[in-house]
DNA sequence: GCGCTCGTTCACACCATCTTCACCGCGCGT
DNA sequence: ACGCGCGGTGAAGATGGTGTGAACGAGCGC
């Protein structure tokens, strides 16, 4: 998937900028791996909304989720340790079940 | 049942988004699992009017209901509870006995 | 080759959800 | 008062979805 779309995006204290592949959790670099900063700004795009593991799949890897695959799940993860450790005072990814997830900054 | 078809919805402050499987109650995600949203769903598409169990069934559940399935009621119960913990000045599902329920936002 | 990061997949634990049951109170007709 | 139908409510058990750690292999730089 291209990275490089998108305009700088604030959630939070949260600042994406797509262009550079770089996200500033309150003006500190977030070091994220290529599919954690897709999956972030999949999410970051929809933020606010409830979006399926489908929705994100293509969105982050490109193609179809196969059923039964994980990946997405485990990269929610990932990112959801690296968020909480440079923001604990947020919650920032929502897990939804039966529909998928949702980006917000919560208190 | 599909959950992804529909407009959005507006009921007093309840603002319910099929597409996403998201109801904001004056404004604040509300977490609902798959079945208390497709109910809410199928209530509200009818809202105003009294909707039979039998109806809220297969809208919700798809399929008929059989004689002693309780399923509806308890999460006409849930979603009451829900709803009355988000918006405690209103009272939303209303009960015709005999009849089904309706949706309503009340004072 | 070696060490490292990354992405994928697996296995298991855990938790939300769904169904069903039991019991309760209420209103109604007898 | 009694029985009965109806709906409210809490809880148990089964199921399925999600969280999470770890193993594995690919790729890359040294």
């Amino acid at each position: 998937m291209q990275t490089s779309h998108g305009e700088l995006v604030r959630i939070g204290d949260l600042e994406i900028r797509p262009q550079e592949g770089l996200v500033l959790a309150a003006g500190r670099a977030l070091v994220l791996s290529v599919r954690e900063f897709d999956l972030l700004v999949a999410l970051a795009t929809h933020a606010g909304r409830v979006v399926s593991r489908e929705e994100l799949y293509r969105q982050a890897w490109g193609g179809t989720l196969r059923r039964g695959d994980r990946s997405c799940d485990v990269y929610i993860h990932k990112l959801r340790t690296k968020l909480e450790r440079a923001l604990p005072q947020h919650r920032f990814i929502h897990t939804h079940v039966g529909f998928g997830y949702r980006l917000d900054p919560g208190p």
